[in-house]
DNA sequence: TACAATAGTTGCACACTTAAACAATTAGCG
DNA sequence: CGCTAATTGTTTAAGTGTGCAACTATTGTA
């Protein structure tokens, strides 16, 4: 710990405290370069957002499932799902489809050509996993997928989740 | 419910696809898991936010840096500080000194209110965070910690922070 | 002395999040 | 059956955080 202590004060000779010693200030730190990263690779090469494609995997997935089931499972309201559907549906890659077994809500499918992007997005957001995260060894980078999702899942969120 | 049972799944039965095996999709709902607990650890004790303490932090231990070297130390911009000091000089916690070498800046100091403040929640903090992540073992934690620098510290982003 | 750069500040645009309200529809219960 | 409560998609508003362009005062530099 008094190793990377060093390596953390050497950036830019600021003192950080305690907060170089709080978890969840370096997860944040984690979070943000990583997100920072993959938002660029998915708007340079898909002009789209991680979080439609998020919705768009969930969907392709799931064929059917309404507004609000894919709001509970990716975790926000479902009155930010009409905005998403509705870029997806724009663009062509989605489409919402009266339910027959309720009027009220829409069930939602992938377009044949949003099969076909969401195919060719998952295979190079897959290679670029890789590529990223190429500063752990593939030992470390599973160890490290362990334990982000034990703590992903912990305290009452996991209720939110399964 | 009953009727959309039928073609929604349940949230536990939602395939999520390749989101499971990116880990920047893990990283991502680790940290919103980890933050969400903790604003409510440091709003419910304290009725300060992440952010503010960490400014309080880093301007206790170097006492008259400017703000833009604390926007540049916590990686944001400068004009996002003025609201920040504004709101922590409200509360009497901070300072704002005009620099004796540079009158252009403002020198940044903790009030004494501040100094007892900020011990005050940095104790605590430590706690939580040992608190919170009970979820690993001592050495998991460890461990975790070490990746989630390396994480954090890669790529180009590193050079952005000093 | 002129010109470029910097610190703090303000304002704006954009995205994201929450909450509330509403119409249409469905579920539950007497 | 009929009434009430709950749910779905939707819109709207408020709050938040971030990035960017200006503006002033001041400083550094040629």
């Amino acid at each position: 710990m008094k190793a990377s202590d060093n390596q953390a004060l050497k950036l830019g000779e600021v003192d950080f405290g305690i907060l170089n010693e709080l978890t969840g200030y370096w997860l944040r730190w984690a979070q943000l370069n990583t997100y920072k990263n993959i938002r660029c690779f998915f708007f340079d090469e898909f002009d789209i957002t991680p979080g439609l494609f998020g919705v768009l995997e969930v969907v392709g997935c799931n064929p059917g499932l309404t507004q609000t089931a894919v709001a509970k499972a990716i975790g926000n309201d479902r009155s930010a799902m009409v905005a998403i559907v509705d870029k997806l549906e724009k663009r062509g890659l989605i489409e919402r489809k009266p339910s027959e077994t309720d009027r009220r809500s829409n069930a939602l499918f992938l377009t044949s050509a949003g099969k076909v992007f969401r195919d060719r997005v998952a295979g190079r957001a897959w290679d670029h996993n890789e590529e990223f995260f190429s500063m752990l060894t593939a030992e470390e980078h599973q160890q490290f997928v362990g334990l982000l999702k034990r703590v992903a899942l912990a305290g009452p969120s996991t209720e939110a989740k399964q």
